[in-house]
DNA sequence: ATTGAAACTTGATCGTT
DNA sequence: AACGATCAAGTTTCAAT
């Protein structure tokens, strides 16, 4: 898990590689359609999509979507600088992920420090999220900014969803 | 597209929440499993779906891909910092975006800067993607750090696949 | 808007190359 | 490993509530 480790044996192919693209592409992983596209028969498509899986390289279905169509549309980028300490690594990253609304969290590389992503519907979610980080025993301080615009990777794959009080909040506007 | 604008309406309610908490949980979006899991009809969660899908809240069908077992296990977060000028901030993020790599571009409140996340293979790439963030006209400077490990969000939609490179540079190894 | 059942489409399997 | 034909399994539609 440091750096890259194991085997590292993926016998992909050009071939998996337009499948992939496909996939990419037409936002669709049915045989059928990737057939349509690539024109590789759809039982040679699903062959391949198998080994993919088993390989471990495709995993889950998942769905894009877009997190401001519900009103999820604040992006929290925040610096989070930890003591160092045996473990604290796995420890706080783990109670940063727990997080309602902490959607990405980054061990890096330096000083002890996570780079933290949240997405969240309210002005005050943020207040309430950047108090989160800092009453985890171990942090010695934070740093955030706001996203103003997200350039790439607007739309969110549903692999996570967490938004419970998302009804509610909606409702109170 | 600054913070957030337009209709803001969804008509989501707790039903969808089920069925988009029981997407994310299974891994899958067949109205057949959800059914099991949540006992609404498939019928009923056909119609939800189609519902959702209209408003704009689910787009593409997605699969979860782990960039690591395929060789893509550097993750590089980098702020880049732009002058300031009339549509910049479209200008350089789109350029930032096309480059070969670059998986997250967000542009922030404050100084003019962004952030960026990019996934790459080798080390070697490290370096040439720091130089194409370099070489674009208007950045003053950046500043990058590598990512250790990723407590959450390890593995990846497929979305944007562009690792054409990808099975040369494996034939490499 | 919801649903059970029918109609239809498609993904998965199998046997051959 | 690739693929055409086949069939089970799934999605989508429909009519009634």
């Amino acid at each position: 898990m440091w750096l890259h480790s194991e085997t590292d044996e993926t016998d992909m192919d050009k071939k998996d590689i337009r499948i992939l693209k496909a996939i990419a592409g037409e936002g669709t992983n049915s045989p059928d359609k990737i057939q349509d596209i690539t024109g590789i028969p759809k039982s040679t498509v699903h062959y391949r999509l198998k080994q993919l899986r088993e390989e471990g390289v495709l995993k889950n279905d998942l769905m894009e979507m877009d997190l401001s169509e519900i009103g999820v549309d604040i992006t929290l980028i925040s610096e989070v600088y930890a003591e160092f300490g045996e473990g604290y690594h796995t420890t706080v990253g783990e109670k940063l992920e727990a997080i309602e609304g902490v959607n990405q969290v980054y061990f890096t590389m330096g000083d002890t420090d996570f780079v933290v992503i949240a997405n969240v519907t309210k002005r005050a979610m943020v207040e309430s999220i950047i108090e989160d980080y800092e009453s985890i025993a171990e942090i010695e301080r934070t740093s955030s900014k706001f996203v103003i615009s997200t350039v790439k990777d607007e739309t969110y794959p549903i692999n996570d969803f967490e938004y419970e009080t998302l009804v509610d909040t909606l409702a109170e506007k």
